[in-house]
DNA sequence: AACGCGGGGGG
DNA sequence: CCCCCAGCGTT
């Protein structure tokens, strides 16, 4: 990695700085600098774009606008409004993360970096940018955007999958930092990565960094940050029947080991004496990071009786047609029951 | 250090 | 079909 000199660090920083106060994007988030709210918005953001977050964001703090509201609802009503967001355990440690804070910090949200570590489901960078964010703390939040333009901007060729990546480039970043403003300098370099420097295609053009850019000199800005391939695809088949009687469906909650934690699927498996009458199955593909789901699911519909008969059986649950939304399906089920629902009206 | 964990969007 | 994304927890 190329070396910068002392007084160089001072003016990246504050160049980046400059361009943000332009050019900065307004994100709901950014109205408050409370910490609740930076807490939920980072944590939302976690592995997920903006775009998809941002309306997430809104519904969720319009219904758990504090703390204690958090705490105190239940992981089934918190699951709802993370519906279709994927990685599920960040709601129920946000859940968890709420009573926390309301048993231990008696409601107040903790202001001390090791104290916001200790929260289920806050690691590192989460810690770091409330920490700099909400209470100016001069730490930096190493996340993916930062590794890039940090990467192409000194040509580090660090691969950023291992440990010893982390702590060079917060150093790094650390020294770039005007600390005046660590929350500011986080947030820019946050809306550099997603906005210019991106992954395919960065706009150097209108760059703030391009000076001194040692990626961009050479037009090898693609090449970085450097990361160790992924693992290969794999294929997994999955079976379920969609059991009814025309006015109600039967479910299961899902455990909360693997995929799609607690939330509810139909059932896996059917008594023999029902096999020959299964409708036309329907299949569905599904496609994950690093697996695709092959999915099949079977209709059979049964007389109310029958249907009560099976709802006897241990952890099914019976759902009225015009109770399903009061439930978390993952997407591909969720799509199934929109079209079994909306074809019949 | 490696893996599991979702879902949406882009080329 | 591949890639990417305001990461974290577990093993």
């Amino acid at each position: 990695m190329e070396g910068l000199e002392k007084p160089g660090y001072v003016v990246w920083g504050e160049k980046l700085l400059e361009w943000y106060r332009a050019n900065q994007r307004d994100l709901l988030w950014r109205e408050r600098k409370d910490p609740y709210r930076v807490w939920i918005s980072e944590v939302i953001l976690q592995q997920t774009q903006v775009r998809q977050g941002a309306p997430y964001f809104e519904r969720f703090v319009q219904r758990f606008p504090t703390v204690e509201s958090l705490a105190t609802a239940s992981a089934e009503e918190v699951l709802l409004y993370w519906k279709g967001l994927g990685y599920y355990s960040r709601a129920l440690n946000l859940h968890r993360a709420a009573q926390k804070i309301l048993a231990e910090f008696g409601g107040n949200f903790p202001t001390e970096y090791q104290q916001i570590l200790s929260l289920p489901g806050v690691g590192p960078y989460t810690a770091s940018a409330i920490s700099s964010i909400a209470f100016s703390q001069p730490v930096a939040a190493v996340d993916t955007n930062l590794y890039r333009v940090l990467a192409r901007f000194f040509l580090c060729s660090v691969d950023i999958s291992t440990s010893g990546a982390y702590r060079i480039f917060s150093e790094l970043a650390l020294k770039l930092m005007p600390k005046e403003w660590p929350g500011e300098f986080n947030q820019a370099m946050m809306d550099v990565g997603a906005s210019v420097c991106k992954p395919l295609a960065p706009l150097c053009h209108e760059c703030p960094l391009r000076e001194g850019c040692l990626a961009f000199s050479r037009g090898t800005m693609e090449e970085y940050p450097v990361k160790q391939r992924k693992t290969k695809v794999s294929t997994i088949s999955m079976q379920y029947y969609f059991v009814n009687d025309g006015l109600s469906y039967i479910i299961q909650q899902r455990s909360e080991k693997s995929i799609w934690k607690r939330l509810y699927e139909f059932p896996t498996e059917i008594e023999q004496k029902y096999q020959d009458r299964l409708l036309a199955p329907e299949i569905l593909q599904h496609r994950l990071s690093h697996r695709v789901l092959n999915i099949r699911i079977d209709a059979l519909v049964l007389s109310t009786w029958e249907l009560e008969q099976w709802s006897k059986k241990e952890e099914s649950i019976v759902v009225p047609y015009t109770e399903s939304a009061g439930y978390s399906y993952p997407r591909p089920l969720e799509r199934y029951l929109e079209k079994w629902l909306g074809s019949r009206s």
